[in-house]
RNA sequence: GUGGGUAUAGUUCAGGUGGCUAGAAUGCCAGAUUGUGGCUCUGGAGGUCGUGGGUUCAAGUCCCACUACUCACCCCA
């Protein structure tokens, strides 16, 4: 037997329909917020991930689905969709379209890592892209669109944390600080925290080693080192939050694995769902459309993980939508009938109302069976008698009761139900 | 890449100290005097006991290796 690939998963026809539960969430509020769908492909030229994440991220070193296709070109699965919507905007001069731009995507996204509970070689996210405005209440806005949606599933146990990691102007300034801190103490720190103080000293504030954490209580915090623009530009975002009553946390250690981010980082935690508790990670990336060869253009945006956000559901007994089944089932009383069925279920689906019949062969019997399991709401038995005299009964599957109608009016006759 | 746990029907699991054709529940299919589901009853299909070695008269059961799954680290959605 060929068994799916490590890490992914299959969506099962009995449970599809969670997905679409929150899809269609998801197009109700980017609807009301006026975000509209991008679609960009599965693959990209892996410069642009290079570029866009950052050469020194985990994502881009060791995690990168990278293979070299028939043509000689370096394509690279993405890891994440907001490189492939940067590249798109710059492509298209989407820059030329009345500002700000706003949109959203739902894709799969593909990260080579040892699965676990919350992480998958392939999953999906919904994410959302503010291009265009500096202001923060674009930072809000993007916010806002997720508690929103959070709101919408009834999911009220999301801690929103939130962090300033400044411009590249105040980060440099900041890095060398910490850096300076960080040398001193060092010789305690594990071993990758001694590789990250070079490349990156900023993930060494995220390292969840004990040792480590001591050592990071007393560093210097970002939002001590924000230059004058990006503290106000923090200070707005918070007070504005505050007034819309979103609470939040500020939470001066996060820090985003993807080096695009600038000034407002935040992440959606939950704790009901294991050790992979981030359903929803953003924030603003102003230098990410000129890292990717666009005019510079100010951006905000996250990313939320849809198989998180299901376990969510799933931990606090939400409620996900129901299975689609077809609301009437025609049975034919024997083989005979099997044609006049089969028309009448055309006829009912030309009109509108979804419908099934008997397609294996099967005695009455065995199809009331079947369609109590299925969970059609109305059987109509279809015999000999009916089909000379034009008449039938629809069975109410839920309470059993019968009702009589004329065969050439039930549609009407199912639809009004 | 590093650690821990687990591997027996579609699914969830039983199978002390190795011993006759490997079980249950559930699901699936069929039937219970031939035009009606959900309850009940009967029957049926379905397993190379993860794979490969080894010990033994005999291994699902003991030993070794491998693989897969899973949880955690790392990192992230």
């Amino acid at each position: 037997m060929i068994n799916i690939p490590k890490g992914t998963k299959d969506v099962l026809p009995y449970e599809s329909y969670k997905w679409h539960y929150i899809e269609n969430i998801v197009r109700e509020i980017t609807q009301k917020y006026g975000f509209l769908e991008i679609r960009t492909p599965t693959f990209e030229h892996t410069e642009l991930f290079l570029r866009g994440v950052g050469e020194t991220t985990d994502i881009v070193n060791k995690e990168m689905y990278t293979f070299i296709d028939k043509g000689n070109r370096s394509i690279t699965l993405k890891p994440e969709g907001t490189a492939g919507v940067a590249r798109s905007f710059v492509e298209n001069g989407l820059s030329e379209n009345p500002q700000p731009m706003k949109m959203y995507y739902i894709t799969p996204v593909f990260r080579y890592e040892r699965p676990q509970a919350g992480r998958l070689r392939e999953h999906h996210q919904f994410g959302v892209e503010l291009y265009g405005s500096d202001s923060p209440y674009a930072d809000v806005e993007v916010i806002s669109v997720a508690k929103n949606l959070f709101n919408a599933l009834g999911i009220t146990e999301l801690e929103l944390n939130i962090n300033s990691i400044g411009c590249p102007v105040c980060r440099a300034e900041y890095n060398k600080a910490l850096k300076e801190y960080l040398k001193e103490h060092i010789d305690g720190m594990c071993a990758t925290c001694k590789e990250r103080l070079d490349k990156n000293p900023l993930r060494i504030l995220d390292c969840k080693e004990e040792r480590c954490k001591a050592v990071n209580v007393n560093a210097p915090r970002v939002i001590d080192y924000l230059c004058d623009d990006c503290k106000q530009h923090h200070e707005s975002v918070k007070s504005i939050l505050t007034s819309l009553g979103i609470q939040f946390k500020v939470n001066p250690n996060i820090v985003r694995g993807l080096d695009y981010y600038t000034k407002t980082v935040f992440e959606f935690v939950s704790t009901s769902i294991g050790a992979q508790g981030t359903v929803c990670g953003g924030g603003r990336y102003n230098n990410l459309v000129k890292e990717v060869g666009g005019k510079p253009t100010p951006a905000v945006g996250f990313g939320m993980g849809i198989e998180r956000l299901l376990m969510v559901l799933e931990a606090l007994n939400l409620g996900v939508g129901a299975p689609e089944i077809p609301s009437v089932y025609i049975a034919p009383l024997s083989s005979d009938q099997m044609l006049d069925a089969y028309k009448l279920v055309a006829e009912l689906r030309s009109k509108n109302v979804s419908a099934d019949t008997d397609i294996m062969g099967r005695s009455l019997k065995a199809q009331m069976k079947y369609a109590g399991k299925r969970g059609y709401a109305y059987v109509v038995v279809l015999g000999e008698n009916e089909i000379n005299e034009g008449k039938a009964k629809i069975k109410i599957m839920a309470t059993g009761e019968e009702v009589a109608v004329e065969l050439n009016k039930l549609a009407e006759e199912i639809s009004r139900r």
